[in-house]
DNA sequence: GCCGTTTTCGGCCCGACTGTTTTCAGTCG
């Protein structure tokens, strides 16, 4: 997936383009391209090879070539010419909150700053505060941008993200000015990684609040404070932007700050062929701007001729022609789960017993769970359960469903794929489980060809019910495999493998994308939290999310069955 | 630079907050 690079190249154009003063519509043309890639479901490869850049919305015949001779050469001549017309460093100066690129040209001429090493010398040296138009309060806002970007690299997990941002929601919901309290922006859309933390908020009295916003105990510095909106940096080190709203129009706010960008604009579109206008105030009609609706999302919808869109799933890939048909899918919800299929207990590497994982599972809501510890002969890094321990297991686990009432608890198994394929225990010890489990632990670098052999050598074993955490990935941590899914959603489909959306914070893993071309493809899933303590069962939520952004319904997840159905459906 | 059931030319989403000004440009989302 090269998509992330050819957004990152079109968006570096775009700044430097801005820098040179360009027209700014064309500057817009390659920041709008960027987006759309960076979000498009194919890889830009396999665009590019068939020919069909131009296809893509936002990119026209120049952009094809430009594209089409950076994905085949690695460079893009346009690009390297423009940066030596340029003398300054906008890969590292652009990056710095607060600094556009009018004033990276000022501090250029000025005080010739050309790079973050240059810019935090001058601001040291209070070079800055003596140009005109800058002034002390730039200088120091400067320093503390530069201090912030040296101190968080990475966007921060959805469910890291999630956690502060209802605890903030909670402290709000407390406060007695606040009447409704939302989370927006792609938390609420909840994409794997979060930039930044949007609320919203509707009150009668927006200065109290926004003070006692700036005033949580979890606020590092206020970086802005108006008498509607305010943003903070907060002590984990992630942004987080209020703004609260009169009553009338909160719906078109929330719509307008849940986006996506791309989602919005098409919305907006909509609405002036229609002679009307959208905005975060609201749906208006564009002669007499007379308030057409604004008090919830779905009457914005509805006003624009569609029915209401899930947020998981605003990102402009096809929901809205589906939306306007009333064609939409159901999407699974967050209360149809009856099962966790993947836990970990003191028998491998898990930190809780059988009983405990149990009794957590059962607080949830869950009516049953599978155990599924490390199982194997030779993988012992995860202190894997042999034919003897497991036998021991399956005693305790009996045990603890008679003592138990309201949920069951089944035995399953997390085995090993080997390099050439085969698995990590004989097969007449997994048939004795109740759910195999098969992943990949090693070799996450083999070639494309050799990743495929392996795991459809596994699910041709007809004891392996679910390939675990697919694609090997760690958010901003490891990569995922590289494969060939296609072929693997067809050999799931043929030998009714069922392929894992592991909802552990760092996984997700089937991911969105993933989730959909399985769901395209008739492929089953299940959704399982992997969880090595209690504290982790409860991220369920985040597997529901991923299958929901991916278009998943209750019915292509297996684990929304009844216990006796779902095991039906396994091999 | 892209795009088209008003257009192949002339539009392109829109508003808040900051810091510096004294009416606004720059930046952000």
């Amino acid at each position: 997936m090269k998509n992330h690079e050819v957004a990152e190249l079109l968006r570096n154009i775009a700044q430097l383009l801005e820098i040179k003063n360009e027209l700014i519509f064309r500057i817009r043309a390659y920041e709008k391209a960027a987006l759309v890639i960076e979000n498009l479901d194919e890889d830009i490869e396999d665009v590019w090879k068939q020919g069909k850049l131009e296809d893509i919305p936002g990119v026209g015949e120049a952009l094809t070539k430009k594209i089409s001779e950076f994905l085949e050469t690695g460079k893009l001549e346009y690009y390297e010419k423009l940066k030596k017309q340029v003398p300054v460093n906008m890969e590292e100066l652009g990056k710095v909150a607060g600094l556009g690129p009018k004033t990276i040209m000022k501090l250029y001429k000025e005080l010739n700053v050309k790079n973050l090493k240059d810019l935090e010398k001058a601001a040291k040296q209070k070079k800055i505060e003596n140009i005109e138009g800058l002034g002390e309060t730039v200088e120091e806002n400067i320093l503390k941008s530069i201090e912030f970007a040296k101190s968080t690299g990475n966007r921060f997990l959805l469910g890291t993200a999630l956690d502060i941002a209802e605890d903030i929601k909670d402290i709000l919901k407390k406060f007695k000015e606040v009447n409704n309290v939302e989370i927006g922006g792609s938390l609420r859309r909840r994409k794997e990684t979060i930039g930044d933390i949007d609320i919203l908020i509707t009150s009668k009295n927006p200065a109290k609040v926004i003070d006692f916003f700036t005033k949580m105990d979890d606020v590092e510095d206020v970086l802005a404070k108006g008498p509607t909106k305010s943003s903070v940096r907060l002590k984990e080190g992630l942004q987080a932007d209020l703004r609260v709203l009169p009553e009338k129009i909160y719906g078109a706010a929330l719509l307008y700050f849940t986006g996506s960008k791309q989602h919005n604009i098409v919305l907006r579109k909509i609405a002036i062929k229609k002679r009307m206008k959208l905005s975060e105030y609201g749906v208006f009609n564009k002669k007499t701007n007379k308030l057409l609706a604004g008090k919830t999302e779905e009457e914005c919808y509805k006003k624009l001729g569609l029915r209401y869109i899930e947020p998981e799933i605003r990102e402009d890939g096809g929901e809205i022609e589906l939306a306007m048909k009333n064609k939409l899918p159901k999407l699974i919800g967050y209360n149809d789960l009856k099962g966790d299929l993947q836990m970990h207990t003191k028998y491998s590497d898990g930190n809780n017993t059988i009983m405990e994982m149990a009794l957590a599972s059962k607080k949830l809501g869950h009516e049953y769970i599978c155990i599924t510890d490390h199982v194997g002969e030779t993988f012992k890094i995860t202190n894997s359960l042999n034919e003897k321990r497991i036998k021991k297991q399956r005693i305790e686990i009996n045990m603890v469903n008679k003592k138990l009432k309201g949920i069951v608890i089944l035995q399953g198994g997390e085995v090993n794929i080997r390099d050439n394929g085969s698995l990590d225990l004989k097969d007449n010890v997994l048939k004795e489980l109740d759910i195999v489990l098969a992943a990949i632990h090693s070799g996450f670098k083999n070639p494309k060809e050799k990743i495929n052999k392996r795991i459809i050598r596994a699910m041709e074993n007809p004891n392996v019910d679910i390939i675990a955490h697919p694609s090997g990935r760690l958010i901003n941590q490891r990569p995922a495999i590289e494969w060939d899914f296609d072929e693997i959603l067809e050999k799931a489909r043929q030998t009714k493998t069922v392929l894992e959306v592991n909802a552990s914070q760092e996984r997700l893993d089937l991911k969105d994308v993933h989730v959909s071309a399985a769901v395209k493809a008739k492929v089953k899933l299940s959704i399982g939290t992997d969880s090595h303590e209690t504290d982790q069962l409860r991220n369920y939520k985040l597997g529901i999310a991923t299958a929901r952004r991916g278009w998943a319904a209750k019915k292509d997840v297996i684990n929304t069955y009844s216990v006796k159905d779902m095991l039906k459906l396994l091999k």
